[in-house]
DNA sequence: GACATATGGTTGTCCCTGCAACTAGATAAA
DNA sequence: TTTATCTAGTTGCAGGGACAACCATATGTC
């Protein structure tokens, strides 16, 4: 994906460039990170979103806008997390077909861990390499383009 | 993923946020926009390897390397795309094992329309949105990072 | 030349994801 | 209440990717 592409420029193509590249390796280096804790990063993430939750429980559907990932996807992926003991499950009382997911003791240890790693590798990979002007500077132009990715958006036009 | 984390202060972990919530969607976002001409965001990488090879063939090896991925993938995606009459494959005469993959006819115009698709989204999700000058920043920030984050590097540490 | 080793690719298995169809409980209308 | 509709979540199936084991050709050593 080196050679000119239409309508970009050469500058714009070294973004895209970098973007897509990023992109492609960034998950994979986490998941090989966070093995050695049993999750891979959407888990991670997906625990974290429990973690992070007002009264630390949250519905499939409220995990699943926080991951940014479709409901089936959640569904299983709770299924898995509940199989190996880190999440529980109970039936909202106010919406029988609702569950709320909680995050267990065990799973609070596991998260715990894989923060540290997480930490570890944005530091290792990332923050280390860079001043904290250009980390600032980085957040600051990619947070906005993070809504224009999120499915809703329309795929036809520009 | 917005809990404080262990080790990142506040905008340390903003970046951190917005490179992994960055990475999960950017694939899907573009694999959905190529969509329309059969070929993942993937694919399409692959292809351009080809593309943009000196003497427009490469080795499953060498394409493996230029989409930074590893070979079985690359064996097995240059298998789908061979199948869909978009590569074509002849044994190296130099070394037997190894085969030449080149694009044909039929893949050099979808792959053309593919990079009008590619260029139009980079437009549309991230060129359009941010200035001139921002996005020579991020590329300028970001290019270096990318390799860290190729697999050859240590897991442990940091 | 014969044997060991290294290299280029392929294949098999398992797991994960996307998508569509589906079940079950909730809300609305009549 | 009965029926229709909507919503929360689950499940089945098909496709792709990771990893390890494997096959075939090449190279190096004696």
């Amino acid at each position: 994906m080196a050679q000119r592409m239409h309508g970009l420029d050469e500058s714009q193509s070294d973004l895209w460039v970098a973007l897509t590249v990023f992109s492609q390796l960034f998950t994979p280096a986490m998941d090989a990170r966070l093995r050695e804790v049993g999750l891979t990063l959407f888990e991670y993430g997906a625990l974290m979103s429990l973690s992070d939750a007002p009264d630390r429980a949250l519905r499939i559907s409220e995990m699943a806008e926080r991951t940014y990932a479709p409901v089936p996807r959640l569904s299983k992926v709770v299924a898995r997390l509940e199989g190996r003991g880190l999440v529980t499950r109970s039936v909202s009382t106010t919406d029988g077909r609702a569950s709320l997911i909680s995050l267990t003791a065990s799973g609070r240890r596991v998260l715990l861990r894989a923060a540290q790693i997480q930490a570890a590798a944005a530091h290792y990979l990332v923050l280390d390499r860079i001043s904290a002007g250009d980390a600032a500077t980085l957040a600051t132009i990619l947070s906005p383009l993070v809504a224009s990715l999120d499915t809703t958006g329309p795929l036809s036009d520009g």
